[in-house]
DNA sequence: CGTGGAATTGATTACGTTCAATAGATGTGG
DNA sequence: CCACATCTATTGAACGTAATCAATTCCACG
């Protein structure tokens, strides 16, 4: 099923029948990976390009002294490696965070796309933009916020991806992601995460339950992580949860 | 003149005359502004899309408390702004770090070269998919190395873009800009740059002269930072200098 | 009911910030 | 060509955020 990615590009445009049909013809195959397997990794050229269908990814890079940074959270209706049709190799890896389940989608599915069907291709273009404006962004979290600040941030973010993916309830989403998960993508260590989000649970800001993240007060979270869902580029109106 | 770009394309593919005439074409107009200038502000959504000919730039995005990050460096053949072409307004700004002279690319010129030139259109989707890659090395760079390593890295990378622009001289290129504006970039102070920098050229890894960085000892500068090159996609042979 | 991974807590350390002051460089007008 | 103004680089001292190291508690699951 694509249903997330067709809830994800309706943000941008409304596709035809026919080209949701286009979309789900090329997605025909499915494989599955266990929590913890790599998908990809740095330096492979795979033919296939990978859309998750169920569960968290990520996009990971190994530093020289053995530990690793997280430089997205993939999600489903996410694109895990379109580059693949121009560049020569993979220069990151991607490692499943729960099990997973994946559409492999052949490259040349995807030039079939490219050459007949334009609007189709100007949404995964948009798609493929708006992964570049959430790294920016992550880059602005890194570089120049605080913490807890980083943490608020990438909560709401994931909120508004996961309703733009269809997975929200209210104003709560499955987060299925340990701390340290967590820290590695943050750059903060596991110990530190928990007690920034101990802190933002004692203010009232946000909430765990199993596995889902509850935003308690949306516009508190976002006073205080400085977020602006611009460049998140959704189109629609209403993306906002009311708190 | 485009020559920094077609310089920076050929990494990636030889274009044929014919493609290059396009790109000249399409490159007529020209525009300068001064250093510190705004040349594209967060919210609009230009006309043009800004090749660099002369000078650098900088993406970056203004933080609740007035200060702002920096999540790039535009140097002479880097396109400020293809996005525009699909997404509905700049979610960044981008100004002038020093006098820049750039291109004004009408956006219908950008389609017709998408609509009749697929392997320049391949090219300029390279070059898209590169600046994504540097964008993930500059969050790995600010969520996981030091302050020293982050700056050699950016350091390292920044000659070989200049290199693959043309605008090296042996292992040095123009540096045209303040430590504040390294910082911000690197998320550190001005006087933290400072030290770091100081240290760097009391270990033989660089020097200055006037604006110009001086890269003493490559593999020193490389093992000391992290930097592998892969990242940057370049094909050719040679990318990397002799010190 | 026991086991192992995840969350939590505490104490210490270090990297980089902040604030403040000085020195150097660059540019401009008289 | 000098005097002044301004921007940039440099240095010092104190502070603070987050890392590190080490235990302990919690919890899901077989």
């Amino acid at each position: 099923m694509i249903q997330p990615l067709l809830h994800k590009l309706s943000n941008f445009a409304d596709l035809s029948d026919e080209e949701k049909a286009a979309l789900n013809h090329a997605a025909q195959e499915s494989i599955c990976y266990e929590k913890g397997e790599d998908i990809i990794v740095e330096g492979e050229k795979p033919d296939y390009v990978h859309l998750i269908e169920e569960g968290w990814a990520c996009r990971y890079k190994l530093l020289d002294q053995g530990d690793q940074h997280t430089m997205a959270f993939l999600l489903p209706g996410d694109m895990c490696d379109i580059h693949i049709t121009i560049l020569d190799e993979m220069d990151h890896s991607i490692r499943a965070l729960t099990p997973v389940k994946l559409a492999r989608i052949p490259a040349k599915e995807i030039l079939n796309i490219l050459d007949n069907f334009p609007r189709l291709t100007r949404a995964l273009f948009w798609s493929t933009l708006v992964d570049e404006a959430i790294l920016r962004e992550w880059l602005v979290n890194a570089g120049s916020r605080t913490a807890d600040a980083r943490t608020a941030h990438v909560f709401c973010e994931l909120l508004l991806r996961s309703h733009a993916a269809g997975l929200t309830q209210d104003n709560s989403f499955e987060l299925p992601l340990t701390q340290e998960a967590l820290g590695e993508a943050m750059g903060l260590t596991n110990v530190h995460i928990n007690r920034v989000v101990q802190q933002m649970r004692k203010d009232g800001l946000l909430a765990f339950e199993r596995k889902r993240l509850i935003i308690l007060d949306w516009e508190k979270m976002k006073a205080f992580s400085g977020f602006r869902s611009n460049y998140l580029h959704y189109q629609q109106q209403n993306i906002e949860p009311q708190c």
